[in-house]
DNA sequence: ATACCGATTAACT
DNA sequence: GTTAATCGGTATA
């Protein structure tokens, strides 16, 4: 199957947690600063926009930072968590609901020598881009790239065909979010089963997770 | 202006 | 299991 970038149709539905769950299996792309990296998405979390206390943008906040969730979906937001990390979002929905999908991991698909350098990675092991710091980073991905367009060709989402069954995800509740009371509860994270994941890796075509 | 803290990670013990 | 790192966002004054 040829590869096809995402567009307009899929993100601008506002079925947040099912368009997370549909990202599993895509394959993130970035050319950054020069180089071309690839990863399939193993890992990411909805975030309801205003009705979702987890959200940056619960209950209508609209800030310098948030603002861009706002948008029509298919734009990066991206923002510093710990003064450290680059946490990045797709936004989703029509414009004016700011929901979003954080990328929590990836599995390094092209561009894995660029990956471990900017990981400062001498091997490949369980944390090289599981995470949602270390898999922005392992990508390139910034603050100063909030707001890009996920239609243009510095970050982008492709469909390869890679299909993840339901059996081969685990769904459970957000990493982090204790704060967002009985939101934090909400079976909005979604992870590859990697157990599963070996077991259809052998048995079945090779780019099945 | 000041204070607090986070959608985390890596390096410790 | 514990903790340092590190800074912009947000609330409070």
């Amino acid at each position: 199957m040829e590869a096809i970038k995402l567009g307009t149709d899929f993100y601008e539905r506002e079925d947040v947690a099912q368009l997370a769950r549909e990202l599993i299996g895509k394959v993130i792309c970035t050319a950054l600063d020069g180089h071309y990296t690839s990863g399939i998405i193993t890992e990411t979390e909805a975030y309801a926009g205003i009705i979702d206390k987890a959200s940056h943008a619960y209950g209508g906040r609209r800030t310098a930072r948030t603002k861009i969730m706002y948008a029509a979906g298919g734009v990066a937001y991206v923002y510093l968590c710990y003064g450290i990390h680059h946490l990045f979002n797709v936004v989703t929905g029509r414009s004016g609901v700011p929901h979003a999908v954080l990328l929590r991991g990836i599995e390094p698909l092209e561009g894995v020598d660029v990956m471990m350098i900017r990981r400062k990675a001498r091997t490949i092991g369980k944390t090289f881009s599981k995470g949602p710091g270390s898999a922005s980073q392992a990508l390139g991905i910034q603050t100063r790239y909030t707001g890009t367009s996920l239609a243009g060709n510095r970050i982008w989402i492709e469909d390869r065909g890679i299909a993840v069954p339901d059996k081969s995800i685990l769904v459970t509740p957000r990493i982090g979010v204790d704060y967002a009371g009985e939101d934090a509860l909400l079976p909005y994270r979604f992870v590859v089963n990697l157990s599963l994941s070996r077991t259809l890796h052998h048995s079945s075509s090779p780019h099945h997770l």
